[in-house]
DNA sequence: CAACATTAAAGTGTCGACACTTTTTAAATA
DNA sequence: TATTTAAAAAGTGTCGACACTTTAATGTTG
């Protein structure tokens, strides 16, 4: 009955339509697929992906509580678009979560753990040698590593918060304003030094570290995107 | 044709089912009238809100968001139930989030602002001295006045976030628990220091202050439980 | 031709129905 | 009587339908 080879249909599983639908929507407003700012039509959208728009309407609804979409009342819904306040102000967000992430981090890791995050950024070193400027890997490189520390707090609710919600909406702006880094260099150094710290189980320092580092990731989205305005 | 007269009927208005809906799903499981960890069956519940499951299930889409309900697919949705970890970690993600809203509250609030708020306190003084171990309005109170500071930064994530997420968990809380607070006084009195940094537009010493509030009521929290259990 | 009124189209809000899963109840067997 | 099996009940996942609202198209009048 179903039309499986739409365009965009959503594959046959176990797990439930409206969860994968979800998924895909969430993935296709961060990648930009569906554009910012761009009206969604429920029957339409829901056409696209081959599903009623009842399935379509609940996983519109957790969109929106995900501050990915905004609905008004019969006026319909459309996607964010982030602005460079906003942008701001989530940055100040990081600052406040990923410094507590980070000093609950220097206390929580395991030995074991923070040996593979050393791993993990000796990989970056070496790729930042090899492909120099290749942003891409490069941040993605990045938000590894500050995923890693933010497991690492072993605190459910600030990992729930960061990886769930704060970062695609970050991920979403890198690739709205193809951000390129000019920094990876001072990056790298900066996670060395979190690193480190983090060894040697000092939590305060390793907040002022992190905001420090996220600080200057900041001001530099800041210039990048003033230079292009 | 709908049964406006049943118990829990949800007002008829021009705003959305689904948003009243879920207004009164929210308010019926931070005050406890769902408890916690209770099974929620979609046909029933539908049934005694007067509403079809179509739209019940909108409403439970985002009270999953909220982390207010846990879903398992094809066994059903269950209200969250707060366990003492999960409590303080969100203090810990308070102290995060609430530190930096005063920072950001000593550079941004407006004088007037900062008036009305230490004519809240003012209030709140009086209302100790009267009703000496009323629990309930100094509770109220002090997450009036938490709610202002975070006003007063200006961030709208930060708002949307604190406002929006968080204190509906820490009213849970308080209703699950029953909290009372040992330390109003000192509560009172910490409010007090910390406007006086506010209006000297210190957002280091904001920050610190509201950091060790919180830090302060964690521990109060802590030893009640404790006592408790 | 512009401003307004009037349909028509599209879109949203809400509901009830049905298939498939899980849980409960009942029956049957060892 | 305890355990397994079978049938029934309840519950979840998903869909299509219809009423009401907004937007677009069309026509009408000054």
């Amino acid at each position: 009955m179903q039309n499986e080879s739409t365009a965009n249909s959503i594959e046959a599983t176990n797990i439930p339509l409206t969860e994968r639908l979800f998924d895909a929507l969430q993935r296709a407003i961060v990648e930009g697929e569906i554009p910012q700012g761009s009206k969604i039509s429920e029957p339409e959208l829901a056409r696209q992906y081959g599903v009623s728009r009842g399935s379509l309407r609940e996983a519109m609804a957790r969109l929106e509580a995900r501050k990915l979409v905004e609905r008004k009342p019969n006026l319909g819904a459309r996607v964010v678009s982030l602005s460079y306040e906003q942008l701001i102000e989530i940055f100040q967000l990081r600052e406040a979560l990923e410094g507590m992430a980070a000093r609950l981090a220097a206390q929580n890791m395991t030995d074991k753990e923070i040996e593979e995050l050393q791993r993990l950024l000796n990989q970056h070193g070496e790729q930042i040698a090899e492909q120099h400027g290749q942003a891409y890997f490069q941040k993605q490189g990045d938000l590894d590593f500050h995923y890693r520390i933010v497991q690492g707090s072993k605190n459910k609710q600030l990992i729930e918060l960061l990886c769930n919600d704060l970062y695609h909406l970050l991920r979403m702006y890198r690739y709205q304003f193809g951000m390129r880094s000019k920094r990876s260099q001072q990056a790298f150094e900066e996670h060395q030094y979190l690193i480190n710290v983090i060894s040697a189980r000092d939590p305060e320092m390793a907040e002022l570290l992190m905001r420090q580092h996220i600080r200057a990731s900041r001001r530099n989205v800041e210039s990048v995107l003033l230079e292009k305005l």
